[in-house]
RNA sequence: GGCGCCAUAGCCAAGUGGCUAAGGCAGGGGCCUGCAAAGCCCUGAUCCCCGGUUCGAAUCCGGGUGGCGCCUCCA
């Protein structure tokens, strides 16, 4: 396996710190709204990493937190009158219902920020003994990046003068440096008790305690393997993540960091702040989710994404063909492996989830599949090995595994299925007696209800246009 | 202002020094079909511009132009 480390900007061969074990931490999200398309596409991009580990023989723990402390949700708190625990809980089982139906394998550990305070008091209270953190008189505590010699090492994207914006509090000896605990601020702040006082903590911190917590080794020069997110958390928050734990524990954070690109609307950043979101929830009314999956992924995960509907529909094509090969070997249960195949699409993907070269092995194993069928479609063996590669691909890549027929038919109710039914019977009466003017009229009818249809030799099937 | 990324056919998108520049969508032609649809076959670009290195560059170097991101919460 070759991935492309952000530090070192360069591809490099992946060595696991132990054995066959991989140790796999990503960010996720804030939980004080849906899942956007952003969220969607990060996802999808590390389950992609996950299953080619697993599928090479990797034995891999994947982790994969939840924010679910920071100054949205307090906001969000207030607007609505909810508790911390009601708004939260909302939004993490509406990620994780997005997630699902994108076919997005859910993470070995999902931890909460506010169930490792224990594990953050302990950095915290190591980089103060060491003199990497300063306490405030109002009780916020700040991790001083003057003390640290490999801050921004990591990035290499810290600014040298003054920045556009920063946190400006009085009394930061930098103003690099970035809180770590931030005392309580009163009646509308949440608060936890804590040994520096009551208060929350720096969001920067939560990762390196849900890290240290969870998974770190103790014994190597990194605590994990590989640590992703978006590229717009290279810099501050991984950066300082490694700082916090280099200089409480003397490890590195993770030896490989990995970073996904944007979706972009208009060639815009897709972000809440910009407002132009597309919420994960509202894309499945009208595309299923592993439409929505193929589309997203079909882009090379550290290039940027921008959304189209019309790329969308070109995508969800491409996807149909791998269906309707399917369907033409629909009842073949018994499969034989095609280790070739097998080879070719994972040497595409194990070059740091060369997801096009992937495809157009997906794309190469279809039209010769459908080549050889039309020439021996009663040939067995090409069809259980078929089956076969279709298993494969939805191992791999996560697309294909669903019943051919309802994939079509996907979003028809049973009524009208039943009707689309008897006036195929009706047509396929009318084409036996001849009868071409009412075949085709029925036809038109069932284009005109968005069915489109197709004779083959096992009888005609339809589709959803 | 600092630090980066990107620019390949109508659209999406691989390729990072050398056979005829992958693949998909759209388009055109054909086979198949009662006609369709599906499937299959054929069909398209010299790689943003200028200069350099090299026997040889889309691929390396320099300079432009254009787009985007991070530096503030953010996948």
């Amino acid at each position: 396996m070759v991935i492309y480390d952000s530090h070192q900007k360069e591809k490099i061969d992946f060595k696991p710190l132990k054995d066959k074990k991989v140790k796999i931490y990503v960010c996720g999200p804030t939980v004080y709204d849906d899942a956007h398309l952003g969220h969607a596409r990060s996802s999808i991009s590390f389950d992609l990493l996950r299953r080619v580990l697993e599928t090479l023989g990797y034995d891999v723990t994947f982790v994969k937190n939840f924010t679910d402390i920071d100054d949205k949700i307090i906001n969000k708190i207030n607007a609505t009158g909810k508790s911390l625990e009601e708004i939260t809980t909302h939004y993490i089982n509406s990620y994780l219902n997005d997630m699902e139906a994108l076919n997005v394998k859910r993470a070995d550990i999902e931890p909460k920020a506010t169930e490792s305070l224990e594990a953050m008091f302990e950095i915290i209270q190591k980089l103060l003994d060491k003199g990497y953190a300063y306490k405030l008189p109002n009780g916020d505590i700040y991790f001083d990046v003057s003390k640290d010699e490999e801050y921004c090492n990591l990035s290499n994207k810290c600014p040298e003068d003054e920045g556009v914006h920063r946190v400006e509090v009085e009394g930061k000896k930098n103003p690099q440096d970035f809180a770590l605990w931030k005392a309580c601020k009163g009646e509308n702040d949440v608060c936890f008790d804590s040994p520096f006082g009551r208060g929350r903590p720096g969001w920067h911190i939560e990762c390196s305690a849900m890290i240290k917590k969870h998974i770190a080794y103790s014994d190597t020069k990194y605590q994990i393997d590989i640590h992703g997110g978006g590229a717009d958390l290279f810099f501050p928050h991984h950066e300082n993540e490694e700082a916090q734990t280099y200089c409480a524990y003397n490890q590195h954070l993770a030896k490989y960091w990995m970073h996904n690109g944007f979706v972009t609307i208009n060639g815009e950043k897709m972000s809440k702040s910009l407002g132009n979101s597309f919420f994960v929830k509202d894309a499945l009314k009208h595309y299923p989710g592993e439409v929505l999956r193929f589309y997203l992924m079909s882009t090379h995960y550290r290039a940027p994404l921008n959304f189209s509907e019309e790329d969308l529909i070109a995508s969800k094509k491409r996807l149909d063909k791998l269906y309707r090969l399917k369907k033409r070997i629909y009842g073949i249960t018994k499969k034989q492996q095609d280790k070739e195949f097998e080879e070719k699409l994972l040497e595409a993907m194990r070059d740091d989830l060369n997801i096009s070269k992937a495809l157009a092995v997906v794309d190469e194993f279809v039209r010769v599949a459908n080549e050889n069928l039309d020439k021996n479609p009663k040939d067995k063996s090409l069809k259980q090995k078929i089956i076969s590669n279709i298993e494969f691909i939805d191992k791999l890549l996560g697309v294909g595994g669903s019943d051919a027929y309802k994939y079509f038919q996907a979003g028809i109710d049973e009524d009208t299925k039943k009707k689309i039914n008897e006036m195929i019977e009706k047509r396929n009466e009318a084409k036996k007696e001849k009868n071409y003017e009412l075949a085709d009229k029925i036809r038109d009818e069932l284009q005109q209800l968005g069915i489109k249809i197709q004779d083959t030799p096992n009888g005609t099937v339809w589709e959803k246009v």
